[in-house]
DNA sequence: TAGGCCATCTGGTCCT
DNA sequence: AGGACCAGATGGCCTA
């Protein structure tokens, strides 16, 4: 599949970086994020828990509707002996077991796309409902390097403090962003406090 | 039209 | 046995 290459590559991309680079996501996914800034977030399918419990739903349009497949179908399923973990069960049984199975999978999923939308809840990009949201993957590598950035944030928060309070003898505090020359030059784009402005393109 | 992203189904594996 | 988790397959929608 490729759908998962592109992620891999990001992966690996990822790993590769400074821990100060939250935001060079714009290079090594920035078609993505450049994509998701500009578009207005598309009506996705979402058939919810009526694609299990309403056979009428747009998924099931796909053939794949677990609930609309034919006795025939159930048959030649007998016949096939597939499903060969439960043997002794009835067809319908199986059936039921199969359905049941697949409910909680999409439930599964439904919760985990639930935590993925609080994650993207409280990462600072463009919330608006102009910006189509983050995919998966782009909201796993932000979220990293987002926490990356806040952990050296901190740290150098800490050194700041240890210097006014010391004095001389500790080197002066440098500022872990790269082209930033402190805290006034980060309102560039108030979605993405490091001060790269490359993503702030919507 | 190709590629990216997604939801769903499915079978396998592990755990309780 | 049943549930949770995982990965592969499939097909739909959207965008460049």
């Amino acid at each position: 599949m490729s759908c998962g290459e592109g992620a891999v590559q990001g992966m690996a991309e990822m790993k590769a970086m400074p821990a100060d680079a939250y935001l060079s996501l714009a290079h090594s996914y920035g078609h993505t994020l450049y994509g998701a800034l500009r578009g207005a977030e598309p009506t996705r399918r979402f058939p919810g828990p009526q694609a299990m419990d309403f056979p009428g739903s747009s998924r099931d349009k796909s053939g794949d509707s677990s609930e609309e497949q034919s006795g025939e179908e159930e048959e030649e399923e007998e016949e096939r002996g597939s499903e060969g973990k439960v043997p002794g069960k009835k067809p319908k049984e199986r059936r039921s077991l199969r359905l049941s199975i697949n409910a909680r999978e999409r439930r599964r999923m439904h919760d985990l796309n639930d935590a993925l939308d609080g994650l993207r809840s409280v990462i600072p990009y463009a919330h608006s409902p102009s910006v189509r949201k983050l995919s998966k993957i782009a909201t796993l590598l932000l979220a990293k390097n987002y926490i990356l950035m806040q952990a050296q944030a901190l740290e150098e928060m800490r050194r700041l403090v240890a210097y006014l309070n010391q004095g001389p003898p500790l080197a002066p505090p440098v500022y872990p962003y790269p082209g930033t020359a402190g805290p006034s030059a980060q309102d560039k784009c108030p979605a993405f406090p490091g001060g790269n402005s490359s993503l702030c393109k919507h």
